[in-house]
DNA sequence: TGACAAATTGTAATGATTACAAAATTGTAA
DNA sequence: TTACAATTTTGTAATCATTACAATTTGTCA
C-alpha cells in the first residue's frame, strides 16, 4: 500500500486522488509552499483541481497533525509535513523561508503551565546570507 | 519628557498624539491587541484617528524595533511591545494568547548560520488550561 | 512665522481565505 | 455488482485584514 495511502487510511480519511497528490506533493517539496503555489503546481496536471480543495484538503490534513501551518510571514500560510520538529528563518528582503535545525531543550517547561501543547513553532526573522552578500 | 516621546525622539520619528496614544496603549495593555482593537479603543477619545494612521504607525514602530509584530493566529496580526524576551502560546478554543517565560539558550546557534538575525519568536499552540477545564 | 517634509485621512483596491450549495465520488453493506 | 449515505469536490460569491493612493493637515526647524 502506497505510503500517502496508509497516512490517510490512519487518519480515516477517504482516498482520493486529490489528497494523495497534496501529501506526495508537501513531502517531495521541501519548500515551505503557499495554497496557491500547491494549487497551480497541482492543476497543470490534474486540471479539474480546485482552489478550494486545496485549502480543505490542507486544513483537514493540518487538524490530524499530519502537516503543519506556518504562520511566520504573517501574510500568508505556508505549509510543512511535519517530519521532524525544526525551526524556520524567514528573510524579510527575498522572503524565502528556511530551515533551521535547533530544537530547544526549555519545551519540556511547559507542561508546568497546564496548557495542552499541541504544536511548537519556532521563528527567526531577519535577512539571509544570500541577501546580505547582495546587498554590497 | 514624557517616556513615549523619548522613544519616538531617539527614532527620528515625528511626534503626533496617535503615536503617542498607540505606544502608551500597547505598553499599558499586555493583551497582545491587533490593529482593530487598537483602533477601536483609541477611536472613543480621538474621534479623529483613521485606521490606516494605526497601521502606518504599528508598521513604522515595528520598522524600528520599538513593537513586535506577532504572526501567531495566522490570520490578523497582533502586536506587542517589547520588552523582554518571551515567548507566546495560542489556545486554538479561545483564541488568546499567554505570554511564556521561556527562553532558548540555543538561539546563540543560529550565527553559525550567517544570516542577520533581527526577531525571534517562539510560538507554542494547542489548548489552554481555562478551555481544558471548561471542556469537561 | 513660513516652508517643506512627513503624517493623517478616507476611500478604494487587493489578496488570502472561507461560506455555501450543487454535483460528484468514496466506502460499505446487501 | 448495486445502491445509498456520507464525504469530498467544485465554482462562485462573500469576508476580512491589510495596503495603495491622493488630498489634506500637521510637525519641525530655519
Amino acid at each position: 500500500m502506497e505510503k500517502y495511502v496508509k497516512i490517510l487510511k490512519e487518519n480515516n480519511m477517504k482516498i482520493t486522488s486529490h489528497r494523495i497528490n497534496i501529501l506526495k506533493y508537501l513531502d517531495k517539496n521541501c519548500s515551505h509552499p503557499t495554497a496557491d503555489q500547491i494549487y497551480v503546481d497541482l492543476k497543470t496536471n490534474n486540471p479539474s483541481l480546485s482552489k478550494t480543495t486545496v485549502y480543505n484538503t490542507l486544513e483537514v490534513l493540518a487538524s490530524h497533525q499530519i502537516i503543519k501551518a506556518i504562520t511566520i510571514s504573517g501574510s500568508e500560510l505556508h505549509y510543512d509535513i511535519g517530519n521532524d520538529m525544526h525551526h524556520h528563518f524567514f528573510c524579510k528582503k527575498c522572503g524565502k523561508i528556511i530551515d533551521i535545525e535547533l530544537s530547544c531543550p526549555n519545551i519540556k517547561k511547559m507542561n508546568e503551565y497546564g496548557h495542552k501543547v499541541e504544536e511548537i513553532h519556532g521563528y527567526i526573522k531577519g535577512i539571509c546570507k544570500k541577501c546580505l552578500k547582495e546587498d554590497n
